[in-house]
DNA sequence: TGAATACATGAACAACAATTCATATATACA
DNA sequence: TGTATATATGAATTGTTGTTCATGTATTCA
């Protein structure tokens, strides 16, 4: 053992699935949505507008997100509201977040 | 200990940049030679080695992690090592790997 | 010097991912 | 029913990214 303490075991298997998980992040449109979601749930529409994007674009990133369980959808006649459907969503944008800032200060 | 991610008011510009950021880790290459260097600094070669992987494709990635500041090299001889050069890193990495051994769990 | 070793890098190629555009589906309401 | 609205999706296009291959540079040592 003189691995040090913060070195773990990990598969490439699950190494793989990481940066699988880390590709969502990895995205301007959807690091927007993700963004916008940590508020509270929002349409459709309601986000292509407030991002100022097409409708197809965000379906587009929303089925992504979707697929991979990070956004829920929920149908309120018309509209479909999508919510952020994983709690470590909001953790890991902020550690993130908290390293740009911190670069950014110098 | 706040549990709720209250929004932000983020720029354009830096939610940008923090997509950039998490790109590094939305590679499988990348995550692998990020996950070893987690344990200690590394030579090139050890890493390609280790990883089984081209000597070209681990200095490709290298020079990508380079260029972001998220590891520095220091030269001994011929060699290189590489080591982390970023304190968040170890933060990140982990947050999203518990993300997935959570999510593997069910 | 010259050869061997360690690493870096440029160009070409292939694979992948995001956007655009057109169209399809689902719902509400007249 | 028919029309409008909200969203989804397929195909084509474009842009981006990773790997491969060949070669270049730096260092050591004989």
């Amino acid at each position: 053992m003189k691995k040090e303490p913060m070195m773990q075991n990990i598969s490439l298997d699950t190494l793989f699935e990481l940066s699988e998980f880390f590709k969502f992040f990895g995205d301007t449109t959807r690091i927007r949505v993700i963004h916008l979601l940590l508020s509270g749930e929002m349409s459709v529409s309601a986000i292509a507008e407030k991002l100022n994007l097409e409708q197809s674009v965000v379906s587009h990133q929303l089925r992504i997100l979707r697929t991979a369980n990070l956004v829920k959808p929920t149908r309120d006649g018309r509209k479909i509201y999508y919510a952020l459907d994983d709690e470590h969503i909001g953790e890991i944008f902020n550690t993130g977040l908290a390293h740009i800032l911190h670069k950014k200060k110098g």
